[in-house]
DNA sequence: TAGTGGTCTAGACCACGAA
DNA sequence: TCGTGGTCTAGACCACTAG
């Protein structure tokens, strides 16, 4: 494996974009202008690209070609106060775009997730959001809008932290978090215009008020190359 | 590509498995048979099995199949205590092997992070971990034994939480955390018996001792289907 | 319309694991 | 020794993107 032909061509790229001679956002050859110029077949060339994909070194855009990942932006959920502002801080430019809003019945899971009955209208919220033009994220939250009355008819693609910090003077304290490294869904990977099976990073976040009733479910779907999740606990 | 002959496929094992059909640890007929069960090509039913790897819900033994994953074990480390508990209370078999053990002296990036000279003697160890049998993790831990004298005499393949507590009454309180979704490197993938490239966890702990010296900087590499992380913020 | 990646065929040889 | 996955060849057609 050390020795195969893919190796090779993974550790060529590899190396040039970690020696900076390639920068983010560079687009790479095509597929077959690799193999041309290494003399290896699509097959053996694209084998060398996903598993830099895999890395994150590289990233594609469908069917316009491969491109050299940006570094990831640091995440810190426990410092959580806005996506914007993070990620701003970090040198970069965050959108976010709203896919949907609506009020909807809690199913099952939700309801006991929340702690209220099963069909309570909770607010959905779909979120798309970028770093610097990229989508890497897809984000699903559900509202508890009994403690947030009037959230509905705010201005959702904004940031929800900045929103409950100026509107309700709530912040985010209390949590839970789960993190998985998976695939992303059918669906994440649909709405972030990547193939599916692409490697991801399943973010699932609750919050509580300060009374531990649940304010907010949240679930994250991330490209695995875009962030890297940094926590400090203290006692 | 929803439409893919592969994604038929993996949506065929991925119900089976999902239904427990498959339990975990059955092995998946070998790839040429399923080929010729369905009339597709090696390399069509093996774009199938790695995004059902990729998911999760498979994983393959060097050469020796393909094996569908046990569920995944839910780590906790700001509860951190001890692998081998929460391991063994979940239900499952901790094994831990020592792979090395020596004191070197710390370079400079390590060094700058523990806050010592360069070049300091440092505890080095390098340990694999396994659950069920199944080789999950492998940890390469620095240790500042100038916290804690003796301990290189101690069998180091235990739990080093269990072991801080009842020998130097130690509890790990203050750390800092960073997780990173990307591929296993060359060292940890060999070590774990699989192909390079495959995707994984990686996870950089640094604790504390109580006044805020460094006492440990812990790397692991998780296979990225044998766990899943769940934390609790609470102020 | 030309070029890209996405999917797929029908083979082949090799290295390693199990028996 | 035989079966497995790991690697690779030399093509092909399709769907989508960019210009």
């Amino acid at each position: 494996m050390l020795n195969s032909q893919y190796h090779h061509l993974q550790r060529y790229f590899g190396d040039l974009i970690q020696q900076k001679v390639l920068e983010a956002g560079t687009k790479l050859p095509s597929e077959r202008e690799i193999g041309e110029q290494f003399k290896l077949t699509r097959i053996t060339v694209r084998q060398a690209l996903q598993n830099l994909e895999a890395e994150g070194l590289i990233y594609r855009q469908n069917r316009r070609g491969w491109f050299v990942t940006p570094p990831p932006v640091i995440y810190d959920p426990a410092n959580y106060l806005s996506f914007n502002l993070y990620v701003t801080e970090q040198g970069f430019i965050p959108h976010t775009e709203k896919l949907l809003q609506q009020i909807e019945p809690a199913n099952e899971e939700l309801a006991q997730l929340m702690g209220i009955e099963t069909n309570t209208p909770v607010l959905f919220l779909h979120r798309r959001r970028y770093i610097d033009q990229r989508p890497v994220l897809i984000e699903k939250i559900y509202i508890n809008f009994k403690f947030l009355p009037g959230i509905e008819k705010e201005e959702l693609s904004q940031s929800l932290g900045q929103l409950l910090k100026q509107k309700y003077q709530l912040e985010y304290r209390d949590m839970d978090l789960s993190f998985k490294s998976t695939s992303l869904p059918a669906h994440a990977a649909n709405d972030l215009g990547i193939s599916t099976g692409h490697a991801g990073l399943h973010i699932e976040r609750i919050n509580y008020t300060s009374d531990k009733k649940v304010l907010e479910v949240d679930y994250e779907f991330w490209r695995h190359d875009a962030m890297s999740i940094r926590i400090a606990l203290r006692d």
